[in-house]
DNA sequence: TCTCCATACC
DNA sequence: CAGGTATGGAGAC
């Protein structure tokens, strides 16, 4: 994919003079000089040197100082935290991308030419490395900035193409709950049709905090839920999450015998399948110890889930390219991100291959395998990657 | 060169 | 202790 180079390069400057003002900050408010990105000498001077509440060590006999712990701090009034929270930001985007992405560019092409491993990720999701282009920052507004260095040629667009919500449509199919499946085929707001039904509550009754509780628990579903990851998740007790999970299962009893089915299943084969029959091997399954054995049952629940949306777009990514080459179209694939697949097609051809592509993704996983909800592909073009998203 | 911590994405 | 990855910097060796 061709990089702008102008723009990484203006970028690492500005993060470099912004990292400086906060560490300068960070410095005064402290009292200390010290390496900002060590996390152990800033655990020191958190928790030792200035004595803020909170501390706690890791294993490895240091502080903690993850981002919840410093967003905790920051609740609590403690102006260094905002600050560096922010400074890790920053370094995050500028050592990790910023910089690291303009070393990638090749100078015959003035492109980055990543590699996907196909047999990487035990779930059969692609990997992508040197560099790795299916993390690249799309959240925060400086995330989307460095995006937008991602462009088409001279007379071509970029054009991204992404499964709606494929994890939870599969899961829905998968459980055959008919709750999910018809919310789906009437292309409701998935989080908010769950948030109804876990707290009782009209549609007109939820509130962001309610949806966004809501989003979290289908996210958890797709994950293996468990009150612990829950709780941690939207910031509750583990008591309180074991009864809105236990909330949750009342009202969707499809995906608990679901739940239930994949992990029998694992314990007694040691592996799952994907919907096409891929096997899966679940590790640890019936092991003893409790931790080992949650994490394999976790894993079952969402490897035929994760693995069967692996697939479809496995699937896909062959058939389109088939289409485009019998339809001698010049538009070609450049990246696949989990979910999503971006091409570079000339501008005359964005409207053509635009429709070319939802539908052989949306029908992708047929006539091996029907299911029993519509997949959705959305998708945009733009001048940049930013643009198409 | 390896592990750990932290954090970017889906 | 929520599923799947890769990478960069610090620190140990």
């Amino acid at each position: 994919i061709k990089i702008n180079l102008s723009i990484l390069n203006s970028l690492s400057q500005e993060f470099e003079s912004r990292l400086s003002k906060l560490k300068d900050k960070i410095y005064e408010l402290s009292g200390a000089v010290f390496n900002l990105a060590s996390p152990k000498q800033l655990g020191e001077v958190l928790f030792e040197k200035m004595n803020l509440p909170g501390g706690k060590k890791t294993k490895s006999g240091t502080y903690g100082t993850s981002i919840s712990i410093l967003e905790e701090l920051s609740s609590n009034g403690f102006e260094i935290a905002d600050n560096i929270i922010e400074w890790r930001g920053l370094a995050k985007l500028k050592s990790t991308y910023t910089d690291a992405l303009q070393d990638s560019i090749n100078q015959k092409t003035g492109r980055v030419h990543t590699s996907f491993s196909m047999a990487a990720a035990s779930t059969g999701r692609l990997a992508s490395t040197n560099p790795n282009l299916q993390n690249i920052p799309v959240r925060t507004i400086d995330g989307k900035r460095i995006r937008s260095a991602f462009v088409s040629n001279h007379g071509f667009k970029l054009l991204s193409a992404d499964y709606s919500q494929i994890e939870l449509r599969l899961v829905a199919h998968a459980s055959k709950e008919e709750t999910m499946i018809q919310a789906f085929k009437e292309s409701k707001d998935i989080h908010a049709e769950t948030a109804a039904q876990v707290f009782n509550l009209s549609l007109n009754d939820i509130d962001d905090e309610s949806r966004r509780k809501a989003k979290a628990i289908n996210f958890g579903i797709i994950y293996g839920i468990s009150p612990f990851g829950l709780s941690r998740q939207i910031n509750s007790s583990q008591s309180e999450a074991k009864y809105i999970i236990e909330s949750y299962f009342n009202k969707f009893p499809g995906i608990k015998s679901y739940m239930l089915e994949m992990k029998n299943f694992a314990k007694e084969h040691g592996f799952v399948e994907t919907f096409f029959g891929r096997k899966i091997p679940i590790k640890g399954i019936n092991s003893k110890n409790f931790s080992e054995r949650g994490f394999a049952e976790r894993q079952a629940i969402n490897a035929p889930i994760q693995g069967s949306a692996a697939d479809i777009i496995k699937r896909a990514m062959i058939r389109v390219n088939n289409r485009l080459k019998i339809e001698n179209l010049k538009t070609t694939m450049l990246l696949q991100v989990h979910d999503e697949l971006i091409f570079e097609c000339p501008e005359e051809e964005t409207h053509i291959s635009r429709q070319i592509i939802k539908n052989e993704m949306e029908n992708a996983h047929l006539p091996k395998y029907k299911i029993s909800i519509p997949l959705l592909v959305e998708s945009d073009v733009g001048n940049t990657w930013s643009e198409a998203h």
